[in-house]
DNA sequence: GATTATTAGTGTAAAAATGACACTCATTTT
DNA sequence: AAAATGAGTGTCATTTTTACACTAATAATC
């Protein structure tokens, strides 16, 4: 090695991941127990290893907690104040995932205590765990306003409500139905089925689908949600 | 220090910056010779020091090229591949910068045989500073089309068509002058001058100074830019 | 089997924002 | 005095956004 690369300190790695889901009501967090003396509800977390990129290793970790894979993850931001981490010095790049709540098996959740949190009903969490999650929740308005992500937290089919419900937790508000149906509509993201939902409304909402083949992640932006 | 952290490894940390200037023709990047053993461009860059934050560390590295404080510093993203150095795994945390050439320190350069390049003309750049260069762009285009961050690279005192040039080089697009300035004044984020620029135009054009305090980051948004 | 309750689904009109477009103004140079 | 140059502004057509209320379909109830 190097002398210019010998002199320098090394640091710990860490990757932190908020994790959404959204039960169709509210749009929550997955937190789980852990901590060193005290236990404190954190994130989900984990040591870089010396074969993994980042997102990589924040994919792993996020799979050994839920089980998932192909999930949606987006690095958030890396956070790394000298003692944010009292005991060692930890930089910690957290990312952020949505999740279809459906899918998450909550028999591999019980070995780490974890649990759904309502983002506006959080506990206090370690280290700088909360100003990460802060962080993720301006993150994930700001990008589900212009990018086609929101659908990431529903099921592949999905009615029309469903979505508003979504967004209404998201933005903490609550779209007028019929200016949320003509804007979503009018991305020509959406593929409406022949299929209509069974036991939640009488008439039944048709099911749809969407189809992020036909939005290009360069070009093209997707809606502005942001309520005033 | 505790087991658990004893059995991780430590990576070496460093950061990069994508330092951004106007000359009022061309957006440029800001790069410097560097390389172990043959010299390539590459962006500035550095260490992280025990004793530092993450973005205390870009902030001295800036000061370190540019002799520049209190400017636009943002974080970009954590690069982390396994082998994004050959010599030794590092994690490299981008920062973006926007800086007012006229600012900038060429005499402290010298040191580091720096060199503005334009972002349509860039050399080939050391380990993967070009994909930081690109995703750097496509962030200064994301933001500065909803945010007021294109002023961090003008004068104090500008005019509305030096202000429509940037955008123009931001974008590589021709604003219509007419529903640029309009859009611009608009946002009511700009204070008119009772001064014109002298020399430039045989008319003289009215200078003005963009009023940060009256933008709040938390709800206003500010632009769009984006063209079609 | 008629009524009621419940959520789904749709249309219109007014206001605001956007995009396209061309002339006059102020000043310096010739 | 005339010409040249970039600064500055207005209008109209189109599109987008917002506010707002009724009908439709079905299941449950009587």
């Amino acid at each position: 090695m190097l002398d210019q690369y010998k002199q320098q300190h090394p640091y710990l790695l860490a990757l932190d991941s908020i994790i959404f889901g959204f039960d169709g009501e509210s749009l929550k967090v997955l937190l789980v127990k852990r901590g060193v003396e005290e236990q404190t509800w954190s994130l989900m977390g984990g040591w870089l290893q010396p074969n993994e990129g980042l997102e990589q290793a924040a994919a792993r970790i996020l799979f050994e907690l839920t089980g998932l894979t192909d999930v949606y993850l987006e690095q958030l931001y890396a956070f790394g104040e000298p003692h944010r981490d009292p005991i060692v010095r930890t930089i910690s790049v957290a990312y952020f995932s949505l999740v279809k709540v459906a899918d998450y098996e909550s028999k591999i959740s019980e070995t780490f205590q974890a649990r759904w949190f309502s983002i506006y009903d959080l506990p206090i969490l370690l280290f700088d765990h909360g100003d990460m999650v802060d962080l993720a929740i301006k993150r994930l308005r700001y990008k589900a306003a212009q990018h086609p992500i929101g659908f990431e937290l529903l099921p592949d089919k999905f009615t029309i409500p469903q979505l508003k419900k979504l967004y209404d937790a998201i933005y903490n508000t609550n779209f007028d139905k019929r200016n949320f149906s003509r804007k979503i509509l009018s991305t020509n993201l959406l593929i409406k089925l022949d299929e209509k939902q069974k036991g939640f409304s009488r008439r039944g909402a048709y099911y749809y689908q969407v189809d992020l083949a036909k939005y290009k992640q360069e070009t093209d932006s997707f809606l502005n949600f942001i309520p005033t």
